[in-house]
RNA sequence: GUGGCUAUAGUGUAAUGGCAACACAGGACCCUGUGAAGGUCUUAUUACGGGUUCAAAUCCCGUUAGUCACCCCA
């Protein structure tokens, strides 16, 4: 390949035509669900101030400490591509006065996110989200809902064997219980962790249990489980998302061990993976989970909520791996072809007629051989053929002509519309 | 941040250290108002920089980029 000057980015990438089949697939299953469930779309800033994250995502995660694109304004505002959808639909929430809407306010959203990281199968510096929150109410039912419309979404896409992981961090008070608990159990095997974890023990703990280390596994078996530290209203709230899961039976296993990677989860955490036997990638393609104390850390004011976030890159893989038919392509009913100055012009004005007619139309303006017009016609697969030429466009005629079996007629311009539409009818 | 692998036309692929080849796509023409065929031509300093050698796409080193894995996550 020669040497380009430019090219994306790091882990960024141009979706071409082809792969915006698949693009606006996600996100009309996504939008049609959405709809259906009450849920209204929301558009944030690509930028937010980087407080927002560091406040809310939490001070030691992976994506304040390392993922950040963070970069001071003209003005000296510290602002950064927003790394994830939660924190900054719950700002919109208290800026734009949703508190006195009727609790609680349903949300989703779809866009560009950013972290700055090494890319690989599915992960991206610059890959694409869309997500739904419900704020403002404590109902277990909603975490249930979540899930619920996030299982329908993937299934609609066709992605196969569709597992959730659940589990409940607790809230405030009994996650802290959990915490001691824990960091005493640690506290004498600490030489046997790996490095990350002796850091972890120390800044974020939870994150111990996360860690994929055969030694440090070992270790995080015999830890205390969350489970058993849960406080009565935590335990009834997971209790009853279990019970609404079994009840719509979404496929679930209950993993003591997840946690995730953001500060602001309560309660319950959700990861949806799909299990596929072949290579053994797992990467999970959708999380969320219940956040009642991110809206303290926004904006000082305690408001439930919940909601989850879906990888687009990693389902559109997996629609690409499951041969996921995406194609929406209208083909054109008709090819028009003009030969000469006076009948391109007529045939613009032709074009416009039928777009009037809803109908599609092909067209090479910018080629002046008819029989190059006619070959791209041919390739086109499009049976029907307006030809303009000089004299026609001087006598208000036009030649249709029938690719298949290549017999041509004239008939006045005016009646071309007309005669395609009935031509067409008559095909099929 | 750590490690593995890769880099040849627009795309996909060939080439025991010895002439850079093929398919598709594109463009031009044979053929300036009529498509399926055929033919001719065209589209590459083998990512970049250095080294070994009579000779390098091929071996070695470096750079860059891509890719996969770890970490973490969507």
């Amino acid at each position: 390949m020669a040497k380009l000057k430019f090219q994306t980015p790091t882990g960024m990438h141009d979706i071409l035509p082809e792969d915006q089949l698949y693009y606006q697939k996600v996100f009309d299953t996504a939008k049609k669900l959405f709809d259906y469930y009450g849920y209204s779309r929301i558009e944030t800033p690509i930028l937010e101030s980087t407080d927002l994250f560091v406040r809310s995502v939490g001070e030691n995660t992976d994506i304040v400490e390392k993922e950040m694109y963070s970069f001071k304004t003209k003005g000296g505002d510290m602002v950064v591509l927003r790394p994830e959808g939660t924190a900054p639909v719950m700002r919109a929430y208290f800026q734009n006065g949703m508190v006195s809407m009727p609790q609680p306010v349903k949300l989703w959203y779809y866009g560009p996110f950013f972290r700055y990281e090494r890319p690989q199968a599915g992960r991206y510096r610059q890959f694409h989200q869309f997500g739904a929150e419900v704020i403002g109410d404590s109902d277990p039912l909603f975490d249930m809902q979540t899930i619920v419309i996030l299982y329908n979404i993937l299934e609609d896409l066709k992605i196969k064997n569709l597992i959730v992981r659940i589990n409940s961090i607790g809230d405030e008070t009994c996650r802290g219980e959990y915490k001691k608990a824990l960091s005493k159990f640690l506290r004498n095997k600490k030489n046997d962790l790996c490095r990350d974890c002796q850091k972890r023990s120390k800044t974020n703990i939870l994150r111990v249990l996360d860690c994929k280390e055969p030694k440090c596994r070992e270790i995080i078996s015999q830890a205390p489980q969350t489970m058993d530290y849960l406080c009565e209203s935590c335990k009834n709230h997971l209790k009853e998302v279990l019970e609404y899961l079994e009840e719509l039976k979404i496929p679930y296993i209950l993993d003591p061990f997840l946690v995730r990677g953001l500060d602001y989860y309560t309660k319950t955490v959700f990861e949806v993976e799909t299990q596929d036997n072949e290579g053994g990638r797992q990467e999970s393609l959708a999380g969320g989970g219940r956040y009642d104390i991110l809206g303290k850390a926004i904006a000082g004011e305690a408001v439930p909520a919940c909601g989850m976030a879906v990888g687009v890159e990693r389902i559109v893989q997996k629609m690409r791996d499951n041969n996921v038919d995406v194609s929406t392509k209208r083909s054109a009913e008709v090819f028009l072809a003009q030969i000469g100055p006076i009948a391109k012009k007529r045939g613009m004005v032709i074009m416009e007629e039928f777009r009037r007619a809803n109908m599609k139309v092909a067209e090479c303006f910018n080629k002046d051989s008819l029989k190059y017009q006619l070959a791209k016609a041919n390739k086109l697969g499009i049976n029907n053929v307006v030809i303009i030429g000089q004299k026609e466009a001087i006598q208000n005629i036009a030649i249709i002509r029938n690719m298949e079996t290549g017999k041509q007629s004239e008939i006045p311009q005016e009646d071309i519309v007309k005669e395609i539409k009935k031509r067409i009818k008559e095909e099929n």
